[in-house]
DNA sequence: TTAATAAAGGATATTTTTGTCCGTTATTGT
DNA sequence: ACAATAACGGACAAAAATATCCTTTATTAA
């Protein structure tokens, strides 16, 4: 469904922001540690975090990620699945032909725009805050 | 969503149908034109298509690929994907846990089953058969 | 029984994704 | 100013997915 830098990027941003919600910040090893995942792949996709202006770094001693706790709320999954994947998934046919649409659909065209919608929707609505409360009640893991 | 391979797996599939319904069995580089694969690499899929009994496969002249009519409505979708793809997508965890369940859910684990369970209920009701008879009738194309 | 045909299968090549290494840059506290 | 810290960024490496090539095997028809 989603690569696994996508994956990495989820996980790391959910954990940046159940640290930040409790007004930390923390570092990559921090981040790769808590994630279970290869530290320098892990700072490249922190970098594409970042750029997309999901999470703040901080350079320099007591420096890291965090996201300011007033924008949790305003991030929703979909931001962080655009920004590493790109919105192939949304928007292109289901069996990779070029064009694809109302007129000229691929012969699962119709049945796979209602999973995508589906799909598309549920990332849209489903914000960051959301989910690093269940982390912070441990309800839902990052690891295992 | 699926690898390249399972796209072609199941345009070449499909394409195979279309042409048995109307009786006609179809050779390697026919398929491979009409679904506009790499020949050789499609080659490489009809041998898990077959060996996994979806497409019967016979060798020398006038030989080819073909689904016996009566055998065209029982093979659903989910039967080409899981041959080609496993069923990681229906069953893994959205995020790679290598554990994720309801015990010990990742973050997007309830958010995932219903979308999941959605597919899956598709590929599972989905006909080979349905599906070829919207290219027979142009309603459907496998290409461009 | 031979030549032609077409899939099977092994080996290899290319591309993309995933992952690592290491010097650079920015920031902080001393 | 200087040393320590931590992210940034470029180059490189490994693994997986995609794609190609070529020989072998089975089948058919002449």
């Amino acid at each position: 469904m989603f690569s696994k830098a996508c994956e990495y990027g989820i996980k790391a941003t959910l954990h940046v922001a159940q640290q930040s919600s409790e007004g930390s910040r923390v570092g990559l090893k921090d981040i790769a540690t808590a994630i279970d995942s290869p530290e320098a792949f892990t700072a490249k996709i922190m970098q594409q975090l970042s750029r997309n202006g999901i999470v703040d770094s901080i350079k320099g001693p007591n420096g890291g990620f965090e996201i300011p706790k007033e924008k949790l709320k305003t991030i929703q999954l979909i931001q962080i699945v655009s920004a590493i994947d790109g919105d192939q998934l949304f928007y292109g046919c289901g069996l990779g032909l070029k064009q694809c649409n109302e007129q000229k659909p691929c012969p699962v065209h119709h049945k796979f725009k209602a999973i995508r919608d589906n799909l598309k929707t549920m990332l849209e609505t489903t914000s960051i805050e959301e989910l690093a409360l269940g982390l912070s009640d441990g309800l839902t893991f990052l690891k295992r």
